[in-house]
DNA sequence: ACATCAATTAGATGCTTATCGAAATGTCAA
DNA sequence: TTGACATTTCGATAAGCATCTAATTGATGT
């Protein structure tokens, strides 16, 4: 789940897109992205003027486009961010 | 308006980052940068199954967000994609 | 002046989505 | 088991947007 280099079909594209062009996500993956250590779900929440279920929701959202790994322990819940899809993402803009 | 390295503003990212999360308009773009002569819109519009206002409205998103530049000869419009803009736009997601 | 064609704008419609509160699910500890 | 807490799911609402047709603007040629 963590190829260095990530294949994108046309599908992933779009998710990804998708996923960049709302600025709260946005906000999230900057939040989640600034220091190598998995960010807990309680932390993000607490910088972010939104409830747990808008929260959950984008969160999923992020996922489901590749952009995030979660894991989860117990009641709690992790999110890494994926550069190498990230990565992925750019390059295939740069190549239009 | 071609600078060399653009600086892009929060509003700016966001433009961007909505106007390729529409497949028809990251469709436009790749017919509009996959050559460096000027398109024009004419051609395009042979090109995509979408009714001549939603291809203005596109082009019109796609020129706000700084993706393309837009030249009006009489009649005719051509647009050119503006890889500086873009370029600019995956640097920044790279360094979140 | 007039007709024609390219492109834009106006207005309407239907779909998508960001958001919330409430309910449900799952986990842990007493 | 019971209660407290974290996260997700459900259902509803409101805003945004892609798309169309029709009307408008603007340029060109007769």
């Amino acid at each position: 789940m963590s190829a260095k280099r990530a294949r994108l079909s046309e599908g992933q594209i779009h998710l990804i897109a998708k996923a960049l062009a709302d600025p709260r996500r946005m906000e999230l993956l900057r939040q989640i992205g600034c220091c190598p250590k998995p960010k807990q779900c309680a932390d993000i929440k607490d910088c972010q003027p939104v409830s747990a279920a808008t929260l959950s929701h984008h969160m999923k959202e992020l996922e489901t486009a590749g952009l995030i790994n979660v894991t989860r322990e117990g009641k709690f819940a992790s999110y890494t961010l994926r550069r190498d899809v990230l990565k992925a993402y750019t390059n295939h803009l740069t190549k239009i």
